[in-house]
RNA sequence: CGCGGGGUAGAGCAGUUGGCAGCUCGGCGGGCCCAUAACCCGCAGGUCGCAGGUUCGAGUCCUGCCCCCGCAA
């Protein structure tokens, strides 16, 4: 069974290897994004793929894009019964899609037909899902469209972030693609259709929608925490500087005796609670607006933001500038924070 | 040469017109207390990123280099 490989990213990775190690299949042709350049040196990178398949001396293709013939006329020349596609990243022609015999098998992170496109798990995330799972499909002309072969369901604790969530899924995902492959090809799996109707899409992630909307909800603050770690992670600004924010976070309620006022209050003051001497403070009436430092109150090294009718407790943190670290290392070194307004 | 911030005690930071290297936390020792992460007293801990220059004198000013980070991609 010759099997064309394409994927880029290292959610990829395992399902490659998964491939290259199981004896009924060999892989041709590799297929992964160009080189792109990274960091601030713009230094020329491969992909996680490529990284892992210049381990064992395969014929590598990163086209810009599939307008060449000698390149199609390349891959032909490999004779593939088959094309496993993981997270490649670019839309596949079907000129390219007809090449191989057996037809084109795609993973993709999500309960299809929810969540097609190129953020499923953050999104799944960001939604705050009980479930979400991987999905074995056939490639048809539009895109996470065609017919499910194989699915299978995680639950979701309400912990998972952009970094364990793929991981996760791939290590469920990998046996089960080997698993359905086989099957498919011993024709005991018949293709599903999608119910296309209860389809929802997704695009890719921006820096933009990143950043931090202290109006809202500390729930749904926490999980776009955790659905944008470690990239591009949530954001706010501090005096103007950019300030990275990342998990674990904590919902805790209003302190007591604190309101929230939505419009930005110019001058808000601050609950008092001297914890250092464990004294209790009376539940002064106090007025913030979303988005203020709050010290002093609950949390121990920690440092609470006011959102919509609660707080975060924030504990791992980065300034521009500096390094991530923790809150209590950051509030050594930071004065006169408690007041003050993220926006 | 894309733009910008930074490197000072174990950690995070301050350090003014060049003039005894500091703060908070942590560590160690002691005290207070029913008790404590709270409080009080004391101690240790520094090649101020590296190299050179200016100066009576450089953490501070000048030159070169190394490293970390934010933006951008």
């Amino acid at each position: 069974m010759k099997i064309i490989f394409a994927g880029t990213p290292v959610f990829a990775v395992p399902f490659f290897e998964s491939l290259l190690s199981d004896s009924d299949f060999e892989i041709v042709g590799i297929i992964t994004q160009p080189d792109k350049p990274v960091g601030r040196k713009q230094i020329l990178t491969p992909s996680p793929v490529k990284e892992s398949a210049q381990n064992y001396n395969l014929p590598i293709f990163q086209p810009e894009n599939f307008q060449d013939e000698k390149l199609i006329n390349k891959l032909k020349n490999l004779k593939p019964d088959l094309m496993v596609v993981v997270a490649y990243g670019l839309i596949i022609p079907q000129e390219v899609l007809n090449i191989a015999k057996s037809g084109n098998i795609n993973v993709h992170p999500s309960l299809l037909p929810k969540y097609r496109g190129a953020s499923p798990i953050q999104n799944a995330i960001l939604s705050g899902d009980q479930k979400t799972g991987v999905t074995i499909m056939l490639m048809d002309e539009k895109m996470d469209h065609g017919p499910i072969l194989a699915q299978e369901e995680i639950r979701l604790n309400g912990d998972e972030t952009g970094k364990t969530l793929p991981d996760k899924l791939a290590k469920i995902g990998a046996p089960l693609l080997i698993q359905t492959i086989k099957n498919y090809l011993a024709e005991k799996i018949q293709p599903r259709e999608q119910n296309h109707n209860e389809a929802t899409f997704c695009r890719l992630i921006t820096k933009d929608e990143a950043k931090i909307d202290w109006s809202k909800p500390a729930e749904e603050i926490e999980r776009k925490i955790r659905a944008f770690y470690p990239w591009p992670a949530a954001w706010t600004t501090l005096d103007g500087k950019r300030l990275k924010i990342f998990p674990p976070a904590v919902v805790l309620p209003l302190p007591e005796g604190v309101a929230l006022r939505r419009a930005e209050a110019s001058k808000a003051s601050v609950a008092c609670c001297d914890h250092r001497s464990n004294k209790r403070c009376p539940g002064i009436k106090k007025i913030m607006p979303p988005g203020m430092i709050l010290e002093g109150v609950g949390e121990k090294d920690k440092l609470l933001i006011s959102c919509d009718q609660s707080t975060l407790a924030i504990s791992q943190l980065q300034f521009e500038g500096k390094k991530q670290m923790s809150t209590s290392e950051f509030l050594r070194g930071q004065k006169d924070l408690a007041g003050k307004i993220l926006t």
